[in-house]
Formats: structure tokens, C-alpha cells, sequence
RNA sequence: UCCCCGAUAGCUCAGUCGGUAGAGCGGCUGACUGUUAAUCAGUAGGUCCGAAGUUCGAGUCUUCGUCGGGGAGCCA
């Protein structure tokens, strides 16, 4: 491995363990801030992309993770031992450059690199994804280099800039981050399919939801959000499914229904305003049209009945849409489309939905539940509800469904000690990631998906 | 669990009626002082997913299997 020839350092006894940031007195810029350091020579660190040459002269596209730049090789600029190094570079090499920032029109982004000195730390092998197309299948295969790519590197940052929001948005509004256990003794819902793990001898789940310990740490702290990841063991095979995904679940004592509602459109627009304030860029490397998503982050956002929501669907292509039935894919995306931004829907029957939520008081058929259905045929982003918090009725609820009461009894607790309205919600991170960044497969959106019958790399 | 599609060079694919295995890109060699997924010339590269069958002859037809992609249901 090179070392640099140069470090400015009145301890050579730590050199080796010092910081590579900079290099024959120069210091290190990360390609994104470039155009503020035009005139200087500076440090750029990273991999080669794509080459081409032209005689004397290697134009050298060099990406660091926060950008791409050209970097332009003289014959005559540079010693030829290095000017014949550069030629001999291969795609995703890796190198350290030293150069001149010079504002041209002719480099694509703007500026360029004047190269004086160049240090090729590794030469790479063969690299199997080339600037040309790939299938799928193929990609995921090499999950771990494609995520070297613009699109996919582009998504990553823009989920780096949504998990800032998230945080940020629950820290100014005083909910406490609280961690709900991977490892739950049953399951939450009691519906889906859980993984089963070994845990010394007993059987255990991998948490399908935080939820309900959410409601018990909202009964400590008063406002709290769960985020962590989530495992589902169905045999899901589609673009809208993982079989482990992120889920952001904030619940608050005091909340009804509608202050549900309130809460969960603030923070999805408030999660597009940051990402459109932060990562355009981004969002232009991934072709996403902005003008479709930019009124989701304007508040309110529509709220409409169950009911409200089934007389679309009758007047729009489903006249068939048996009432009380719950959505499916395509209705949702009807729903969604006649709206420029997602849309609450409320009030649902209750036969349909989680054993937790409460009933309407002035009709039991009908939950205190919300979907929130993206635009552009995403999906459900958001299902909450406002809690069933009467322990007569919630007792009611575990026996209707089936669920093993025992498993449930310090979650009746809750309604024995001082029990309040509540609600809360469950968001889920990939399909919000999926929608903001206009892709179409879910597994693009975590770094290392798992899915169906799929665990590599 | 169910339905549909596919597997040929490193990658993306073509391969006609069953008759000698093809292209582009990538790799390698060389040329070029402004390239924009550079261009030009040359060159190497094949267990046609596996097994069995039909046939004088199978990448091509049949059966079974494996792997992959998409969708339904279920869900976020």
C-alpha cells in the first residue's frame, strides 16, 4: 500500500497511526465541496469511475462517495512515471490526486482537476458492473459494488437525510427515542408470520412491532417513538415487500384519533420538506419528479371516511368494491391518485383492523384507525390508530381475536394503572424511501435487503 | 400458497424450419492534447442452467429438476 511521502507531524512515533487527510501539504476536500475551493490545490481521495484517453492526456472521473469530478492528466504536468500509472488505472481503482480546482464548462459538473500529482493506492481487478446496462437479478448478486453506484449511493444519502429528519422532528417535539426488544415472547398481532428463533431452549419471535411496548413506555415518558427494524416472515414476493425493514412508531398518552392525524401529517411533509431541501441533487441523479412531490411537504393533507374512500373507488373503475373490505393494491393506488399528495383515511370498520384500536363511542363498528396512502401508487406509508385504553373492552378484543390472553397481561396492565386515551402510529421507512425517491423496487432503498429466499451478500 | 415469464461469452441480448455459436459493451494490445457511457484498428473469450428423452443430427422439440424475475394474497 502507498504511503504519503509527507506528513506534517512534530511526533513521528504516532505517524503511523495518523490521519491520511492530507498529502504533500495538501489538505483533503470531499468532491461535493469543490466549487468552493476553486484556485486552490487541493486532496481528492477516492475511486476511479470511468477513464478515458486521449493521447498525452487522461481525463480520469474520480467519485468519493459525495460526488464525481474529472480529473484531468497531463503528459508533461506529471512525472510520465505517474502520467503511464494513470493509464494503466482500472475501473474502481482506488487513488489520491492532487490538482488545481478550475472552474470549465467543458467537465461535466462544472470543475475540474488540474492533476500535478497522482497516487494510485490499488489498482482493482476486473469490475463486474460496468457503465453499461445489468439486469437485476444480476445487480443484487453484487449488491455490495452496486451500492458504489450513482442511483444507489444517491438513495442511501437521501435515507441517511429521512433518518435525520425522523430524529429531528420527535427531538423538537419532545417524544423520547425509546428501543423496543428484537426478541418478543409471541406474537404482536397475532396474524402474520413471525421468524422463530432458539432462545435457550424456548421458543421466541423476531418483533414484528414495537408497538406495544411503545404504548407502555408512552405511559412512562409520555411521548415516545420506537425505530428499529422489523422482520416479517411472509412469503411476500413482491416490490413492496422485505422481510426486514425499518419502522418508525412514535405513541403519546393524551392523543385521540385526530391528533393522530395531525402528528402524522406534520412529520411525512416535514420528512419531504428536509429531503427537498437537502438532497435535490439527489433527487435529480434519480430522475425523480420534483413538481409531483413537492406539495406533500405543504400541509394539511386530505382527510377522508372509510366510507369517503370506498365511493371513490365505486365512482373510479372498482363499482365492484365490496363495502368493509380492506384495500388492495390497486385500490390504493386509485385512492392515491386522486390526490397531489398523500391522503388520510379514517374510520375504518373495525372487523378489519388490529384488536388494539379503539371504537367509535357512538359506533362500535367502526375503528379510530388512519392509513395515510402515498400518491403515485406507493402504498401505505402510515397505519395508526387511536388505542383501545378500557380494559373491559380490550379484554373483549384478545378473546375475539383468538390471542393468548396470558401473553398479553402486562399489556392489560396499562388500562389497570392509570390508563389514558393514547394513539400512535407505525411508519415504515423503506416504502417512504420508495415513494420520495420515485423507485419502484423497495429492496433499492436498504443497503443490504432481505428478502424471500434471498440473503446474499 | 397460487399464477405468469426467463436461463446462450464477464455483462445486456440475438439465434429463422431442428443442420458449423453470434452482436454490442466490457477485457487485453496499439493510435490520438478536451474526452462527456469518447473514437478508431486489432485480439482473446462458450459445460448454450442440469438430467433424461425424441432424432441421422438438439441452443432450438418433450419431460422432470434447479435457479432467477414479475404479480396475487398477506402486509409497512
Amino acid at each position: 500500500m502507498a504511503q504519503p511521502p509527507e506528513r506534517a507531524s512534530s511526533r513521528p512515533a504516532r505517524s503511523r497511526f495518523m490521519t491520511q487527510q492530507s498529502f504533500g501539504g495538501h489538505r483533503a476536500v470531499t468532491i461535493r465541496h469543490l466549487t468552493a475551493h476553486v484556485g486552490e490545490e487541493v486532496l481528492v481521495q477516492g475511486w476511479l469511475y470511468n477513464m478515458r484517453s486521449k493521447g498525452k492526456l487522461h481525463f480520469l472521473q474520480v467519485r468519493d462517495g459525495t460526488g464525481i469530478v474529472q480529473a484531468v492528466v497531463f503528459r508533461g504536468n506529471v512525472p510520465d512515471e505517474e502520467f503511464e500509472a494513470a493509464g494503466r488505472l482500472t475501473q474502481e481503482s482506488s487513488l489520491r490526486v492532487v490538482g488545481t480546482v478550475k472552474a470549465d464548462e467543458r467537465s461535466p459538473g462544472g470543475v475540474e482537476l488540474q492533476v500535478s500529482k497522482l497516487d494510485v493506492v490499488h489498482v482493482a481487478e476486473p469490475y463486474p458492473i460496468t457503465p453499461k446496462e445489468h439486469g437485476v437479478g444480476f445487480l443484487m448478486q453484487h449488491r455490495h459494488l452496486w451500492l458504489r453506484s450513482r442511483k444507489p449511493a444517491a438513495i442511501l444519502r437521501i435515507r441517511d437525510t429521512v433518518i435525520r429528519a425522523i430524529r429531528e422532528f420527535f427531538h423538537r417535539r419532545e417524544f423520547a427515542c425509546v428501543d423496543s426488544p428484537m426478541f418478543t415472547p409471541s406474537a404482536c398481532e397475532g396474524t402474520t408470520t413471525l421468524f422463530k428463533v432458539d432462545y435457550f431452549g424456548d421458543e421466541a419471535y423476531l418483533t414484528q412491532s414495537g408497538q406495544l411496548y411503545g404504548e407502555a413506555s408512552a405511559m412512562a415518558l409520555g411521548k415516545i417513538y420506537v425505530f428499529g427494524p422489523t422482520f416479517r416472515a411472509e412469503k411476500s414476493k413482491t416490490r413492496r415487500h422485505l422481510t426486514e425493514f425499518w419502522m418508525v412508531e412514535p405513541e403519546a398518552a393524551f392523543y385521540d384519533l385526530e391528533d393522530v392525524m395531525d402528528l402524522g401529517e406534520d412529520f411525512v411533509s416535514t420528512i419531504v420538506g428536509a429531503v427537498l431541501a437537502e438532497r435535490r441533487d439527489d433527487l435529480e441523479i434519480l430522475e425523480r419528479d420534483i413538481a409531483k412531490l413537492e406539495p406533500a411537504a405543504q400541509k394539511p393533507y386530505p382527510r377522508i371516511t372509510y366510507d369517503q374512500a370506498v365511493e371513490i373507488l365505486h365512482a373510479d373503475g372498482h363499482a365492484d368494491f365490496p363495502y368493509g373490505e380492506d384495500f388492495g393494491a390497486p385500490h390504493e393506488t386509485a385512492i392515491g391518485a386522486r390526490f397531489d399528495r398523500p391522503v388520510l383515511v379514517y374510520n375504518w370498520p373495525a372487523a378489519i383492523k388490529a384488536f388494539y384500536m379503539k371504537r367509535d363511542p357512538d359506533n362500535p363498528a367502526i375503528a379510530l384507525g388512519v392509513d395515510m396512502i402515498a400518491s403515485e401508487g406507493y402504498g401505505e406509508l402510515v397505519g395508526g390508530a387511536q388505542r383501545e385504553d378500557d380494559l373491559a373492552a380490550l379484554e373483549e378484543r384478545i378473546a375475539e381475536h383468538q390471542l393468548p390472553r396470558e401473553a398479553f397481561e402486562w399489556f392489560l396492565d396499562l388500562r389497570r394503572f392509570g390508563s389514558v386515551p393514547h394513539g400512535g402510529f407505525g411508519l415504515g421507512l423503506e416504502r417512504t424511501l420508495a415513494w420520495i425517491t420515485g423507485v419502484e423496487h423497495l429492496r433499492q432503498c436498504i443497503p443490504f435487503p432481505r428478502m424471500l429466499d434471498k440473503i446474499y451478500p
